[in-house]
DNA sequence: TTAATATATGAACATATATTCAGGTATCAA
DNA sequence: TTGATACCTGAATATATGTTCATATATTAA
């Protein structure tokens, strides 16, 4: 078992900032947890996060590109879901350091 | 237990967008790494993680800030360490993540 | 076809943020 | 005291980033 120190070499720094990053901001997170119950359309997401559906479908390009939502086409629709379970640990972790703190 | 959706109120979620922001930076997270083995004082720091003291104190009152590290005064040295072990779990929940990704 | 809906995209703008620089305080040694 | 070391801080600057706006594509309905 490595620590974390010997872990991180500065890629992997890097990109895990990415990845933190990605969840530092309060529209992206409204999103992950709507996610976090069912998938959601583009209309659907932006209405629950209360967003415009232009910001709200740049944030999905965002959060797809770092693999934290895959998407689904249906006819006109385009339905996202949290790419893993691991996504909504990841969450989970951080809300216990902000609830205990 | 609640889900994850029901848990994140907009005040909730804004907090912590604001502790994944803090993590979101990679210069951060090498600081963290460092600190995960033992504690250190700025000027090593500062090495460790190949930035200037002046941005490496910076970043230490951001993080000092977050609650996810302290400090403390011996002379003419602070010594910085993880506020707790729930830091080094956090960062690690995201390495598996990156790593799995 | 035409019109309406759902989503995606790039440019532009405004704000946020990381780093440097200059200077400040505090501690210790000579 | 003087000088050196360790750390901190605010301003300035350069870069990153979120949102809006205009527009484009794709699908469905009429």
């Amino acid at each position: 078992m490595n620590t974390l120190n010997q872990s991180l070499n500065d890629e992997t720094a890097i990109s895990l900032a990415e990845l933190f990053r990605t969840l530092g901001d309060s529209a992206r997170i409204r999103i992950l947890a709507a996610l976090s119950d069912e998938e959601h359309n583009v209309s659907n997401l932006a209405a629950l996060a209360g967003l415009s559906e232009s910001a709200t479908s740049h944030h999905l390009r965002h959060l797809r590109q770092m693999r934290l939502i895959k998407s689904r086409k249906e006819g006109r629709y385009v339905y996202y879901s949290l790419d893993d379970d691991h996504v909504k640990q990841l969450v989970s972790c951080g809300l216990e350091h902000v609830r205990h703190g």
